[in-house]
RNA sequence: GCAGGUGUGGCGGAAUGGCAGACGCAGCAGACUCAAAAUCUGCCGGUGGCAACAUCGUGUGGGUUCAAGUCCCACCACCUGCACCA
């Protein structure tokens, strides 16, 4: 029992010791017994940086690891995984540079961030460790890939890619920066290459309708929703002048057709090149393709958005339902990429055609005007769809807007010049990566058969040793070298074929991760049926709101394909996201070498100990909102694990709870227990540091009090609470505990203080019963405010348990 | 511009429509100490008052209510996404 090594509190040696007895015991490991009630929490799989931990990684993982530690003690089942998102970038650039194979690099990695792991306690299930990079898992990166290909949703396509005019490279996204190569500054061009895609956009109605399955903080399900982007409008024909061709529009507004002044194709639609020969204006237009094609993406989004365009010259259009003719414009606000590439302008209606409209003069027809008559559109287009009411507008004349839309669709669907059409703005995912550090897309592109997928029976195919990972100066994957590799036999003709070069992006290894948790040494399938049926789906995922689009998408798209492909048994992987907010430095701005605003979670651990870190990190404030480091706030929490600590010299030989702290008791259970599941650790600390200043008042704690602390506080500091459980003589381990449990009846006091107030004032207070009659409560509050009663009683109101207010005139 | 979020002491932050500021940090005073650190005790929104107490106070302006940080309307500021998606 207790001995002079025990005397003070040493978290050093503490917490190395009991890390070592969890890890023998296999304390956390998730048991395949498939008839306990399961309970799977999940944080997002780290990318194994070379910087090591960030003092941000333990926010989540701490915030789950406590409704881990929680529902094991309440008799769950829990699984509780941690893995490696290991393919990427910065990896395959140190290993560009040192001239060091990815591989190796990713293994260290992975030993310095797994040792950082844990050394902070979390009761990850280290037996299910996985790694993207692993060829046993990634076989069933490939193994989904091809599914997906041998459905018709994987194929290949002429895009775009960033291409650094000094490095010979092509770039991702975030390696772009204002327009410029990240690493050497030169200039980035558009490059066109043909790249493997995926058909989310296929999936894009099933994505919107799960969302209202599932309990997704409202945040993200609106950026689902956003990015998704479902519009409800209709396509209509607007016949060319003298010509058999119609020009078709997509609109959301088909009721302000009457109001169609002009129309506008984009840049690269191709009745500009059919009308080639008729266009009066050829070079003015050529000249408008060239630069409108040079603009970047930076430029198109950051610089000012003054609306450019030229008049096509020699073709006009009709507008189908008065017949008026109507010239057609050029401009690059109109995207080839959404709807048909062409709108009908409404200047009146629209703040973008207004906007062109008094820029190049042309005319406005209001046709719809307010619920109260006329409105000003001089000023500004008029678009309140709400309250509009139609003018000018032949049959629709009177009509509210939404009755307009529907009657003019059913007008274009009868006169057969258009039809009802639904657009998302979600794109289809572009799939390839011309980099070495990723999956190798499991296809053989044949002369004869095209492209054929590789037989599973060769699974995992295996990234070759190459000699340098740096891409080709053609911009393909550094895998293009190797011709031994490169060139195959098709696995259909058996005549030559090349290997596909690309490798898949890093979002592919993450889109189906915590699948193979729960059984991640199968060799037969990417997972057991009996172990997916039974751990599926996740109950709570939290990870990072940089998170909340694509990789929730992504991986919300690759479910739901296996779901329909009968692989797993829930249409949605997820039921329960959450989002953490970012740990600032501690002068309020993100932590970053250059600012010289980083802490190393390693410092704190040594200086402080891990359950330190934990409670201070679940302290720092509201879970979802980013909070800024405060080393004073750190020591703050110290001093509290170190008053739990002392405490121990006030415990009494009595089991029960004292009858002065009964209440108290219950209503800490209570609190903490429901505020661990709500995400709010910062009010439960807060209650359980409130109930250690009782003892402290009393001077003693009976031994049940004692159990009762340092059981709920065990899954924030599990380390400490383990140790004290020990050093007491208690039975067993902590972690192998009941839960405590709270009677409801006994959170409320027998005598409970309550306000007095006259007219909404807090005046007095009072002690009445737990079940205080009205009457009698009102009696005594009037004796406590006497004197000052002395206008005329025209109310008097009393909340049981919370107030009495007497309203005076 | 659109969407979502946030505005409460010196600071981080608490408050099912019912005593605003729990809990923590910092600060001040005291105890212990030769001293410092650590620890312990007390105080700690503003103004007035020795005090009891009074009065103001949750971004701004209105409203609903016996009662508003909380609900409604209109604004302001900041943060985070998306950004010419017809």
């Amino acid at each position: 029992m207790e001995n002079g090594m025990n005397k003070v509190y040493a978290p050093k040696r503490i917490e190395k010791k009991w890390q070592e007895i969890w890890d023998n015991e296999k304390a956390f490991a998730a048991s395949n017994d498939y008839s306990k009630p399961k309970y799977y929490a999940l944080v997002e799989f780290p990318y194994p940086s070379g910087q090591g931990l960030h003092v941000g990684h333990p926010r989540p993982y701490t915030a789950l690891d406590i409704v881990s530690r929680k529902r094991r003690m309440q008799g769950y089942n829990v699984l509780y995984p941690m893995g490696w998102d290991a393919f990427g970038l910065p990896t395959e650039n140190y290993a560009i540079k040192n001239k060091i194979h990815p591989k190796i690099v990713t293994k260290n990695n992975v030993a310095r961030f797994k040792e950082q792991l844990h050394s902070l306690g979390f009761s990850f299930d280290w037996d299910r460790e996985i790694n993207t990079t692993d060829p046993n898992y990634y076989k069933w990166t490939q193994w989904i890939f091809l599914k997906l290909f041998k459905a018709g949703l994987a194929y290949k396509k002429e895009m775009p890619i960033n291409w650094c005019t000094s490095c010979k490279v092509g770039l991702a996204n975030e390696e772009v920066v204002n327009g410029v190569c990240e690493r050497c500054g030169s200039e980035v061009v558009r490059k066109v290459k043909s790249e493997w895609m995926l058909k989310i956009t296929d999936y894009a109605d099933k994505l919107l309708e799960g969302l209202d399955t599932v309990d997704y903080i409202e945040r993200v399900k609106v950026s689902q929703k956003n990015w998704i982007g479902r519009s409800e409008g209709a396509e209509v024909d607007f016949k060319l002048k003298d010509k058999e061709d119609k020009l078709r529009v997509y609109t959301t507004r088909p009721d302000t057709l009457f109001g169609a002044t002009y129309m506008v194709v984009s840049p690269e639609h191709p009745y500009i090149d059919q009308y080639k020969d008729e266009i009066t204006n050829w070079d003015e237009i050529v000249a408008y393709r060239e630069q409108a094609a040079k603009k970047s993406d930076f430029e198109r989004t950051e610089l000012a958005k003054e609306k450019t365009g030229v008049l096509l010259g020699g073709i006009t259009a009709i507008n189908p339902v008065n017949g008026k003719e109507i010239p057609i414009w050029i401009s690059d606000y109109v995207l080839m990429t959404y709807g048909t590439g062409a709108i009908m302008a409404v200047p009146a209606h629209d703040d973008r055609d207004w906007e062109f409209a008094k820029k190049f003069n042309l005319p406005l027809i209001q046709v719809v005007e307010g619920k109260n008559g006329p409105v000003e559109i001089n000023e500004a287009a008029f678009t309140d769809v709400a309250t509009g009411k139609m003018i000018h507008s032949d049959f629709l004349n009177g009509l509210e807007v939404t009755e307009a839309k529907e009657k003019m669709k059913d007008f274009l669907e009868e006169k057969g010049i258009g039809t009802r059409k639904v657009n998302y703005k979600l794109r289809d995912w572009v799939f390839s990566r011309q980099r070495y550090w990723g999956e190798p897309i499991p296809i053989v592109e044949c002369e004869k058969c095209g492209f054929v997928p590789i037989d599973e029976s060769e699974l995992p195919l295996e990234l070759p040793e190459v000699e340098s990972y740096m891409p080709t100066d053609n911009g393909e994957s550094p895998l293009a070298a190797m011709t031994d590799w490169v060139n195959v036999k098709c696995p259909c003709c058996g005549g030559p074929a090349k290997r596909e070069t690309d490798t898949m992006p890093q979002w592919a290894g993450s889109s189906w991760y915590f699948l193979r948790y729960t059984d991640p040494t199968n060799e037969e399938a990417l997972a057991s049926k009996e172990a997916l049926n039974y751990w599926l789906p996740v109950d709570w995922y939290n990870g990072g709101m940089e998170h909340t689009t694509l990789h929730l998408l992504y991986s919300r798209f690759w479910h739901r394909f296996l779901y329909d492909e009968n692989v797993v048994p829930t249409k949605e992987p997820y039921q329960k996201r959450t989002s953490h907010g970012m740990i600032l430095g501690e002068n309020g701005e993100k932590m970053s070498k250059s600012r010289g605003n980083v802490v190393n979670p390693d410092d704190i651990v040594n200086e402080f100990g891990a359950d330190t870190l934990r409670t201070y990190e679940m302290f720092i404030g509201a879970f979802d909102l980013s909070a800024s480091w405060s080393e004073q706030g750190v020591k703050g929490c110290r001093r509290f694990l170190e008053r739990v600590w002392k405490l121990k010299e006030l415990v009494t030989d009595e089991t029960d709870y004292s009858k002065e702290m009964e209440t108290k008791m219950h209503q800490t259970i209570k609190k903490v227990t429901n505020d661990f599941e709500s995400l709010k650790f910062n009010t439960a600390i807060a209650a359980m540091m409130a109930l250690i200043n009782d003892f402290y008042k009393n001077n003693s704690l009976t031994k049940g009090e004692f159990k009762t602390l340092i059981t709920l506080l065990n899954p924030v500091a599990p380390h400490i609470t383990e140790e004290l459980w020990e050093n007491m003589g208690f039975e067993g381990r902590l972690y192998q505990t009941q839960w405590p449990v709270y009677d409801e009846a006994k959170t409320v006091e027998n005598t409970i203080e309550i306000a007095v107030q006259i007219n909404g004032k807090t005046k007095a207070t009072i002690l009445v019963a737990k079940e205080e009659e009205k009457d009698s409560a009102i009696a005594k509050a009037k004796e406590a405010i006497q004197d000052k009663l002395t206008g005329n009683v025209v109310k008097e109101i009393y909340v049981p348990g919370r107030i009495v207010n007497i309203v005076m005139k």
